[in-house]
DNA sequence: AGGATTTTTGACCAGTTGGAAAAACGTTAG
DNA sequence: CTAACGTTTTTCCAACTGGTCAAAAATCCT
């Protein structure tokens, strides 16, 4: 990390306009509120090439170059946009996070147990094929023990999948579902489908030539479906 | 990358030992076969720090300076036992497929085949927990999209599933295990397994200071057995 | 149009990184 | 003791990296 520099402050005279100052304004006003139309696509499309980027090599294996690169800009515009490369991760986790879990948070308590288990599955294994980026992401960060990430597992996910889990129990103690025990089921759910998108050469490259199409999320869908719920079907207890 | 340098052969004339040609004979050695006690100790000393560097950071976020101070030596130092970051690298994916498909291979395709795989998802979870950072090593490389293994998985890897894939369908043709999808059910036990090492960090925080001791690998084990015995038992056919 | 503002660029900088060279050090066989 | 060998350290370098800065170019506003 370079020395944390001093900006001067603008202590000369009124000159017309002192370059620095200036310079300085523009990135004080966009702390600000306003954000033209224009600064949130250029934003968009830096975050996109990010995300690419960041999900192939991770924080440190990605470089800054790289990413202006993706987004067809050089790299000082890039950080006209950002001020910095841990600005970005930091942005992308954040966003991340919160379509992330969606599909958990849409698990509804009220609703029939084995549909809701269903459907989120799917929904999981859906969300693998359609955002494996982001999927590549936050496998990334928990692979490097999750640094930037950490406070956020202990809080809001460590609530959720607890409040999630007092349902499953429930369920449980209904009879609606077989007795197991609900986070290692969740964990299972996260692993399998996540799978499809983290290792998703390894597995095109077992299904070979034949099955690789979109055959294989139609495949994983059933396979899933029969595992889970089989698992899960109460005439076992 | 740097550009390859062409190195100046030993033209001069038989000075005492023209230091290059030490050094380049030195190397050559070791491309050779030999190998004194002391070097395989000290690369092995290497091959463990890296392995502990590269499955954190990744390949390009891993830095030599950090993998020789992890071993306990000078940067030049560590570059005469390896020539280079690559080398080591690729070395460590070698090493570590062959241990990795161990127990797939050990599959008995004339045993019974439900302790058998019984058997083979407890010895898989057991390498997640025992060899945590071989399994991140290899979670790396696929996140990044197997640069440096695609051959193998093609090759080797595709093989042996595509025979272990056969031994289960006879099983289910048998009628002694459900019939359902062996790759991905291969890739169910794969994701499962592995998640506890790669998403080590995500699965302490969520069950929280209460669980993670030890035991949280008792309870994956007990919950994946159930899990697939519970979807491969014959009786829903 | 013309001035102000926003965006883009090119030159640059300091710190890091992979790696090479060579000299210094240690050990052991003669 | 010392020459030869293997090992380690010191020094160095060129390329890369994250990031700055001032000026140029494009855009916006009236």
């Amino acid at each position: 990390m370079p020395p944390i520099k001093v900006k001067n402050s603008a202590a000369a005279g009124t000159n017309p306009v002192p370059e620095a100052v200036r310079k300085a304004r523009a990135k004080i006003r966009k702390g600000g509120k306003p954000l033209t139309r224009i600064q949130r696509e250029k934003q968009d499309i830096i975050l996109d090439a990010a995300l690419e980027i960041f999900s192939l090599h991770g924080f440190r294996g990605a470089t800054i170059d790289q990413i202006a690169d993706a987004a067809g800009m050089s790299k000082p515009n890039l950080l006209y946009y950002f001020p910095s490369k841990e600005i970005i991760h930091k942005r992308l986790i954040a966003e991340l996070l919160v379509t992330w879990l969606a599909p958990l948070r849409e698990m509804d308590p009220d609703g029939d147990p084995i549909p809701e288990i269903r459907s989120y599955i799917r929904r999981k294994l859906e969300m693998a094929r359609d955002y494996p980026r982001e999927s590549r992401l936050f496998a990334n960060e928990m692979l490097q023990g999750a640094p930037r990430t950490i406070d956020m597992l202990e809080g809001d996910l460590k609530a959720l999948v607890d409040e999630k889990a007092k349902v499953l129990y429930r369920w449980m103690d209904e009879g609606k579902i077989a007795r197991t025990d609900p986070y290692h089921l969740i964990f299972a759910i996260w692993a399998t489908t996540q799978h499809y998108a983290d290792f998703d050469v390894q597995v095109r490259a077992v299904l070979g030539k034949g099955r690789n199409g979109e055959g294989r999320f139609e495949d994983a869908a059933r396979f899933l479906e029969n595992l889970f719920m089989t698992g899960l079907g109460t005439k076992r207890a």
